[in-house]
DNA sequence: AAATTTATGAGGTGCGCACATCAGAAACTT
DNA sequence: AAGTTTCTGATGTGCGCACCTCATAAATTT
C-alpha cells in the first residue's frame, strides 16, 4: 500500500496539521521541523496522491492563455485546440480561458496583462512579442506571484528554463536544408518572404536558414528577406517583382506563420514546377497547397501539442511537480503530400 | 456550479444507487429507469468527475503492455517510454506492466496472452505480429472481459476502431517520396532492405513505397526487397552482393524499424557520398548515423507519443469517454540531421 | 521570570464518487 | 391471490487530501 500523509505524519514525528503545512509551502514551520518532514518523505518513499488532491482542493485549477488579438491561421488552429482542451478540462477539474491582446499597441497590450489577477488565474501560457512594455508587464505579473511560462514566442530567456515552442533557428535551418536537397544542385537565387522581420522568431529563422545554405548548399544564393506587412497587395508587387527581377529563381521560403496569402499570389504566377516551395505551419491553405503540389514541404509546429504541453507544464508547476522532458520538447515536423494525418 | 450526482439523482427522480448503477452499468436497472436517468444527464448536463471516480475507486487503473521478447533498438525506446510513464503514474493512481511474448514461437506468446486474468488488468495494449494464433488468443482474451487494443502493429481490421501506431502505407509512401527528391532526378536502382517481410507492417510500408516511385519517380527502378532476418553476416554480404552487383544504384530503403546493423555494414562499404539512404525509426544508431551524414533521413514514429497515447486511450474506454481524436492520431514523422529534437 | 511571539497538535469538514447492504416496492408467475 | 423474482431506495463508509479553527507547547524577547 502506498504511504499516505497520515503515514508521513507518524514516520516524521508530526502532526497532519504540520505535514500539510510543509507539503504546501505554508508559513509557520521550523526549518528543523521542515527537514524531518522531507526526510521522512525519503525514508517511507511518499508521493502525493494528486488525485485526491485535485479533488479536496474544490476550486480546480484555472489556466490562462493569452494571445495576439488578430492572427492568421496558425492561431486560429491554436484556438480550436484550446476549445478542445477546455471540453475535456472540465472532467478533470480544470478550466482555461483566452485573453486577447492587442500586440500593434504594446501600452495597451501591457495594460491587459497587468489586468490579471492572482486570484484568477493559478498560471498563464502569454504569447506575445519582445517588447520593453511586454517584458516589464510580465516581470510585474511574476512579481504579484502569478505563475506564467512564454508560448510559441520566446520573450528572451529570462533565466527562465520552460518555453514551449519550438527552437526557430533549428526550424529555420531544417527550411534550408530541405530547400537546398529538393533543389538539387540547380544554381540559382532564393527568395525569402514573411509579414515582418520585427519578431526574433522570424530573425532566428533566417540565421538557421543562412546557415546551411550557406554552408552546404553554396550553388543557392539566399536573397534578402521580403516583408508584406500581411498586405496582400503588396504580396503580389513583391511576388510579382521577384519573380521577374529574378531569373534563375529556383526556390521561394515562406518563412512567417502566415502563408496563405503569398500561397495565393503565387498560384497566379507559378508556372514552372521546378520552383522550390517551402513554408511554415500546417494549417488549411498550406495542407491543401501541399497537395495541389503548390507547395514541396511544411515545417511546423503541432498546435494541439503546444496548448496540451503549456497545459500540463502549468499544472505540473502549480502542483510542484517535475514533467517529463521527453514529451515536453515541441518537435519540428516536416510534413510533405504524404505524412499529412 | 457542476452538477453532482445528487443533483443528477434529484433531477431524475430517483436514488443515489440507482444514479450509480446506471453510471456504471451495473445491472438490475430497468430499461425505463436507465433512460429516466439519460434523459437527466442530458438535461442537466450532468458530467461525471473523474478525479473524484478515481479517488473513490481506491484500486486506480492497472494497464499492461504486451511486448516480443527480443527486439531491437525501436522496443528498447518503447520500454524506456513505458518505464517513464510508470513512474509519472504512481501519482495518478495508475500502474503499468510490461508482458513479454515470445513472437518466434506463435503457441507460447498465444499461451502467455490466455495467462492474463481479468483481475488483474484494466487494459492491455498488444504488440504482437499477425498469426492465427495470437489473433485467437486475443479474440479469447476480448471473451473474457479484458480490454485491449492494438499497438504499432496492427491487427486485421477487426471492427476494432482505435489503433496506436502509424498507416505504414503512408510511411512507406513518405520513404518513397524523399527517396525520390533526394535522388534529383537521377537514373538508377533503389535497393529495400528489411529483417523479414512476414509482417504486414513491411508489406504496408512497400506498397506505400512503391506507389510513389513507380507514379511520381519513373526514373527510380525499386529492386525485391532483401531480407536480413536481422542477421549481422547475412546483411553483410546482401550488402555487398547490392553494391556489387547494382552499379547504378543510387539509393537504399532501409525499412523494417532494425537500421543498426544495415548502417554498420553499409558505413563500410558507402564511399559514393550521393547514395541516398532512408530508415525507420529514430534510435541512438540512426541518429548517429543522421549527424555522421551516414544516412539523410529517417521515417518515424513517436515512441513516448505511442505509449502514452495507448494509455490515455485505454483509460479513456475504462472511464467511457471519448478522447482527442486530434492527439491519438500518431503522426509520420520526418527526421533530418536539422531537426532532431 | 513574566510576557510575547512563534510552532505545533488535535480535530473536524467536505470534495464527488464507488461500493456494499438490506429492506421494501413493484413487476411478474403460477 | 399468494408467492417469486426483479427493481429501487435509504443509508453508510471510505478514498487521500486541503483547509480551517482553536488550544497548547515551545522558543524568544523583555
Amino acid at each position: 500500500m502506498r504511504p499516505t500523509t497520515k503515514d508521513l505524519a507518524q514516520a516524521a514525528g508530526v502532526s497532519l496539521a504540520t505535514v500539510d503545512r510543509v507539503l504546501n509551502g505554508r508559513p509557520g514551520v521550523r526549518k528543523k521541523t521542515v527537514d524531518a518532514v522531507n526526510n521522512a518523505i525519503q525514508k517511507i518513499g511518499f508521493e502525493r496522491n494528486h488525485v485526491a488532491a485535485t479533488l479536496a482542493r474544490k476550486r480546480g485549477y484555472r489556466f490562462g492563455f493569452v494571445l495576439p488579438k488578430d492572427g492568421d491561421e496558425f492561431l486560429d488552429e491554436i484556438m480550436e485546440r484550446i476549445r478542445e482542451i477546455q471540453r475535456a478540462g472540465r472532467a478533470e477539474m480544470m478550466s482555461v480561458k483566452t485573453i486577447r491582446i492587442d500586440e500593434q499597441d504594446p501600452h495597451k497590450a501591457a495594460a491587459s496583462l497587468s489586468r490579471l489577477k492572482t486570484e484568477d488565474f493559478d498560471g498563464i501560457a502569454i504569447m506575445a512579442p519582445e517588447t520593453p512594455q511586454i517584458r516589464d508587464a510580465i516581470l510585474r505579473m511574476r512579481e504579484r506571484g502569478i505563475l506564467t511560462i512564454p508560448f510559441i514566442s520566446n520573450q528572451q530567456n529570462d533565466e527562465n528554463d520552460v518555453f514551449v515552442g519550438i527552437d526557430n533557428r533549428a526550424a529555420g535551418a531544417t527550411a534550408g536544408r530541405l530547400m537546398g536537397r529538393f533543389a538539387c544542385a540547380q544554381q540559382g537565387a532564393v527568395a525569402v518572404i514573411t509579414d515582418t522581420v520585427q519578431a526574433r522568431d522570424s530573425l532566428e529563422r533566417r540565421l538557421g536558414f543562412d546557415d546551411i545554405i550557406n554552408h552546404d548548399f553554396t550553388n543557392l544564393r539566399v536573397l534578402p528577406t521580403l516583408e508584406t506587412y500581411a498586405d496582400p497587395e503588396r504580396t503580389r508587387r513583391i511576388i510579382q517583382t521577384i519573380m521577374a527581377s529574378q531569373p534563375d529563381l529556383v526556390g521561394i521560403y515562406m518563412m512567417g506563420s502566415e502563408a496563405r496569402v503569398p500561397l495565393e499570389m503565387l498560384s497566379q504566377f507559378r508556372t514552372d514546377e521546378d520552383l522550390v516551395t517551402i513554408a511554415h505551419e500546417k494549417t488549411p491553405s498550406t495542407v491543401a497547397a501541399l497537395r495541389d503540389r503548390k507547395l514541396d514541404a511544411l515545417v511546423a509546429q503541432n498546435p494541439g501539442h503546444l496548448v496540451r504541453s503549456a497545459v500540463r507544464i502549468l499544472r505540473a508547476k502549480c502542483e510542484n511537480r517535475p514533467t517529463l522532458a521527453s514529451q515536453e520538447k515541441t518537435r519540428i515536423e516536416i510534413l510533405i503530400a504524404d505524412n499529412l494525418y
